[in-house]
DNA sequence: TTCTAAATGCAAATCACTTGCAACTAGAAA
DNA sequence: TTTCTAGTTGCAAGTGATTTGCATTTAGAA
């Protein structure tokens, strides 16, 4: 892969970011330091990382395809509904019963994904405070 | 809601689906009945089956919008990458740390998803004879 | 320095999904 | 049963995310 400009601010964008960004998301951030960088190219090369194993895809339940860098520890997503603010959860209970649910299934599972929605400290604060009356 | 003709359509084909149902394969299956049926109904009635809390939206790393029957059992699914099956798996590991994952983030978790990547039995075997040579 | 395959920016295309609108219809009211 | 009307439909056009074609630029090997 050659190591253009442009990769470069894209692959500096992935690794820094806290939590997954979509195309669009990583472009404003990339115009930060190159404003010439074109939509296009975000696509393309989110692409070729994807294949190339630097970077992998999310999606939560509103279909955006979302980016974060690869070779992070094996974890999932919760997001909150009503801000859309997206972390990190580095438990998985799911490598336990991998193989009871291969065994069951017949299936050789090769991956897996697992979104917790709800409501993230502050909006359950702020939810509280709108129903109670006091801030 | 108005129990049209096309809505009683729509409601059978997702009630009767082993699957999740994309939007376009509910209207194929609608055009045996009614051909007619467009897919600007599919998506206004599958909205509205969505508030009313009749049908369910899930995604998988496609990204296409794939609908399934509401009131079944909690589960989640498997998804074959070579073949494209997807079925229903009745095991929830999430459950039991539920609390333990809600008292580590602060969070109120409402909702999960947990979807699971592979082979399944007939493209495995497919594979597996592909490369020893016998089928 | 030269050269070329790979990469880029731009514009147009595609795909899933949504919306505006005039015509139709379920089902409540007369 | 017929009338009426708000809810629903089909069609066509509009979005928004993502992809593609193409002429131009460029990384990095020779």
């Amino acid at each position: 892969m050659r190591m253009t400009r442009q990769r470069k601010v894209l692959l500096e964008i992935i690794n820094q970011a806290a939590s997954p960004l979509s195309a669009e998301e990583i472009m404003l951030q990339a115009h930060q330091q190159d404003p010439s960088l074109a939509l296009s190219t975000v696509y393309r090369n989110l692409e070729k990382m994807l294949e190339l194993g630097l970077c992998q895809q999310i999606r939560f339940q509103d279909g955006l395809a979302r980016f974060e860098q690869a070779g992070l520890v094996h974890h999932h997503h919760l997001v909150c509904t009503a801000c859309g603010r997206r972390e990190a959860v580095p438990i998985c209970p799911l490598h336990q019963i991998q193989q009871q649910l291969e065994a069951a299934s017949g299936y050789k599972i090769t991956y897996h994904e697992i979104n917790l929605y709800g409501l993230c400290p502050d909006c359950l604060k702020k939810q509280v405070s709108e129903q109670t009356g006091h801030p």
